[in-house]
DNA sequence: TTGAAAGCGCTACCAA
DNA sequence: TTGGTAGCGCTTTCAA
C-alpha cells in the first residue's frame, strides 16, 4: 500500500509521502492504524489515507468534485476524514493548483453604507461559489502601495476595486481585475456601474419639471468618475431643459462634508431651493445642516435629492428622494465579468452600465 | 552556483530547484540570464536566484526581516527582485512556515455600522502587523456549517467571532479564538467586550435622576450575551434604586425591528416616557416611530437612550443619547489576545470587559 | 555568510 | 478505478 524508505543515517524507516517517522520497532504496528501513534493536532490528508488503508491520491480525489471513484471508496474515505475530523487544506490545494479560491476587495471607506452593504453582497454571492472575501482597506496613497504587495502576494484569483487611485496599478499585477462602482477614463479594464449620465439626466429632468428656481449640484472627490459623471448628467440635462445656472460645491462623500459643504453653498447663493448630491451621506449631511443650521425646511423651503438608496435614505427623518442602484444585479454581473476573466481568454474590457431609478419620497416637493 | 540533474528518459536537464527545463543546447545560454528564457508570467523565487546569479535560498533570506545577510547581497537581490517585479508568494510561505497571516473575521450582519465600522478598524490594525482579514458571513446556521469548514481550510492565523452561534464549534477547529464584543457563557473562551452589566447599571442611575415614570427596555435577540448582560445591569440598576416596574419588548438590533418593537411597546403601555435600547440602531429605529408613527416628540414625551455610539447616533435628527464604547482600546485589545494565544502557550482564556461611557445628547431630557 | 536539499500538504499525471 | 510520484514556491535545516 505504501513503501518506505531506509534513512541510514537516522536509523529510521519513512513513509513514502513523508509524514510520520518510524524508529524501527514501530513498523509492525502500523498496520494496525493505531491511534496512538497520531499525535499531530493537524490532520492531513496522508492521516487520513493511513486511517482508511488507501493511498492519499485517493483521498485528494476523495475531495475532488465531479472526480471519478467508486461510492464505496468514497464512502469509506469520507468516514474515515469525518472521524480524524479532516478538512483538505487550502493553502496547499492553492498551492499546486494555482486557484486559490480568493477574491480581493478593495475599498477606501469601510464606513460608508453603500459599500458595507455592498460588501456583504459581495461575500455572499462568492461563498455560493466556494469562494472567499480578504479584504483591504486603503485611504492613502502609501496604504495602496501595500495593498498591491499583499494582494499580489496572495495570488488571489481576482480583484475587485471600489476606488479610484492606482487603478493601472493593479491592473499591471496581470490579475483578473473588475472595477465597482467605477470607471477607468481609458476603458481599458471592465467596470460595472450604475449609468451615472444618465442617472444625472433623470435628476435634471426632475428638478426642471418641478419649477425650482436656484439649482446647486454638491460632487463628491472632484476626480473621481463617479461625480464627474453625475455632474455632467446633470448639468447637461439642465441645459438642454433650458437652465443654464448651477451653483456647484464639492464634499469627499462623507456625511460631515455635506453638512460642511452645505453651509458653504449657503454662503455663495442663499436662495437654493434645490442641491442634488452626488451620494446619499452627503443628501443626509445637507438635509440635518438645512434643519438644524438653517433652521428651513424640507422639502418646503429646499429640495434635497441623493444618489445611492442606502438604508438610511428611507428613514423617515431623510425620507430622501434618490437614485437607486441596482447593487444585486451590478454585483452578479461583477463576479460574471470577473468568472470570464479567470476562466481565460483574453477577454476585451468592457463597461457595463446599469440604469439608475429614480426613487421619489419626501425630500422633494 | 546551482547543480543541475539529468533526466535520461526525458534527454533533459534541471535546475536543482526544479524550476526550468533547459533542453542540452541551451546550457550555454543560461548563465547569460538571457531574460528571453524566462516566459513564465509569475514570477518565483528561483527566477530571481537565476537572474541575481545566487541561490534561491538567498533571495528567500532576503525577503525575510532580521536574517543575516551581506548588504551586498540583500541589495542586489532586491535589485534583482525589482526588475523582475517580484513578489514572494504568501500561499507558498504560508504552506511550509504553517503560518498564512491570515485573520478570519466571523460576522452576522455586516449592514450594522458598529459591525461595519469595528471590521474596518480590525483591518487596518492587523494591516500593520502585516496581517489579511478574511472575511466571513453567515447569518444562518446552514451558513456557519460552510463557514466553519472554510476559515478551518484556509489554515487562518486566529479568528475573531461577532456570532453569538455555536461558538463551541469554533473553538474545537483549535485556532486561537477571541470573541468581540461577545461572551461564552461558560467563560472558557478569551472574549473582549464591553462590561454590558455596568453600561446598563449606568443609563439605570441616569434614567433614575431623571425621574421617568414609566421606563422600558428593548432587547435585541432573546438569547444573546449582549443583550442579556445590559438587559441585567439595567433592571438590577432600577431594582436597587426602587423602580421595580419595567416594560419589556424585543427586537432583533435592525432599524426596522426597533420601529416595529415601539408600537408593539406602546400597545403594552401608553404612557412609556423612556425607553433603553440595546443598540443604537432599534432606538433610531424607535425614534423614527415616535415622531412618525406615535406624533410624539423626543425627549419632550420620551426619552430615547441607545447603546454602541454609532456615526448615525450623533447626527441632529436624533441626537441620541447612548453607552459610547470604546471600540478602538477594545479592538488593540483583541489583537493582543489573539496574538498571546497565536505565540503559543497554553493561555487561559480571560474576558476582558471595557466600561461603556454614558453620553448625554438630545434625545433624553 | 552562502548554497544544497528536504519537505509543507496538496493536485494531477501516469501506469497498473 | 486506484496507487505511485513529481512537483507547486517557498522556509529552514545543515554543510561548506
Amino acid at each position: 500500500m505504501n513503501t518506505y524508505t531506509y534513512n541510514k543515517s537516522k536509523g529510521e524507516f519513512f513513509l513514502s509521502q513523508n509524514e510520520y517517522v518510524f524508529k524501527k520497532g514501530w513498523i509492525a504496528t502500523m498496520d494496525n492504524s493505531n491511534k496512538k501513534d497520531i499525535k499531530k493536532s493537524i490532520v492531513t490528508s496522508v492521516d487520513v489515507a493511513r486511517h482508511a488503508k488507501v493511498s492519499q491520491a485517493s483521498v485528494s480525489r476523495a475531495f475532488t468534485p465531479d472526480s471519478s471513484m467508486s461510492d464505496k471508496m468514497r464512502t469509506k474515505i469520507l468516514k474515515a476524514a469525518h472521524e480524524l475530523g479532516y478538512t483538505p487544506n487550502a493553502i496547499a490545494r492553492g498551492l499546486i493548483s494555482q486557484k486559490t479560491n480568493i477574491i480581493g476587495v478593495v475599498m477606501d471607506n469601510p464606513a460608508n453604507p453603500f459599500y458595507s452593504l455592498m460588501l456583504g453582497e459581495f461575500t455572499e454571492k462568492l461563498k455560493e461559489s466556494g469562494r472567499q472575501t480578504l479584504l483591504f482597506n486603503a485611504a492613502t496613497d502609501a496604504e495602496l502601495e501595500h495593498v498591491i504587495r499583499a494582494i499580489s502576494g496572495y495570488r488571489v484569483d481576482g480583484i475587485i476595486l471600489t476606488i479610484p487611485n492606482r487603478i493601472s496599478e493593479f491592473n499591471a499585477l496581470g490579475i483578473p481585475l473588475v472595477l465597482f462602482n467605477r470607471r477607468d477614463f481609458d476603458e481599458k479594464i471592465s467596470a460595472v456601474c450604475c449609468d451615472n449620465v444618465q442617472s444625472g439626466r433623470l435628476v435634471a429632468d426632475y428638478v426642471v419639471d418641478r419649477k425650482y428656481k436656484e439649482i446647486a449640484f454638491m460632487g463628491g472627490l472632484a476626480d473621481s468618475s463617479t461625480t464627474i459623471d453625475r455632474r455632467k448628467g446633470f448639468a447637461d440635462g439642465l441645459k438642454e431643459r433650458g437652465v443654464g445656472k448651477l451653483t456647484e460645491i464639492n464634499g469627499d462623500y462623507t456625511f460631515q462634508s455635506g453638512y460642511d459643504a452645505t453651509r458653504r453653498l449657503y454662503e455663495k447663493n442663499k436662495n437654493i431651493d434645490a442641491i442634488f448630491c452626488a451620494n446619499d451621506l452627503m443628501a443626509i449631511g445637507a438635509i440635518e445642516y438645512i434643519k438644524f443650521g438653517l433652521k428651513k425646511r424640507v422639502p418646503e423651503d429646499v429640495s434635497v435629492i441623493g444618489f445611492d438608496d442606502i438604508t438610511e435614505a428611507s428613514w423617515p427623518s431623510f425620507d430622501l428622494t434618490t437614485i437607486h442602484q441596482p447593487i444585486k444585479r451590478m454585483i452578479t454581473e461583477t463576479i460574471r465579468v470577473l468568472d470570464d476573466q479567470i476562466k481565460g481568454e483574453e477577454v476585451k474590457p468592457t463597461i457595463n452600465y446599469y440604469n439608475g431609478e429614480l426613487v421619489i419620497r419626501k425630500s422633494t416637493k
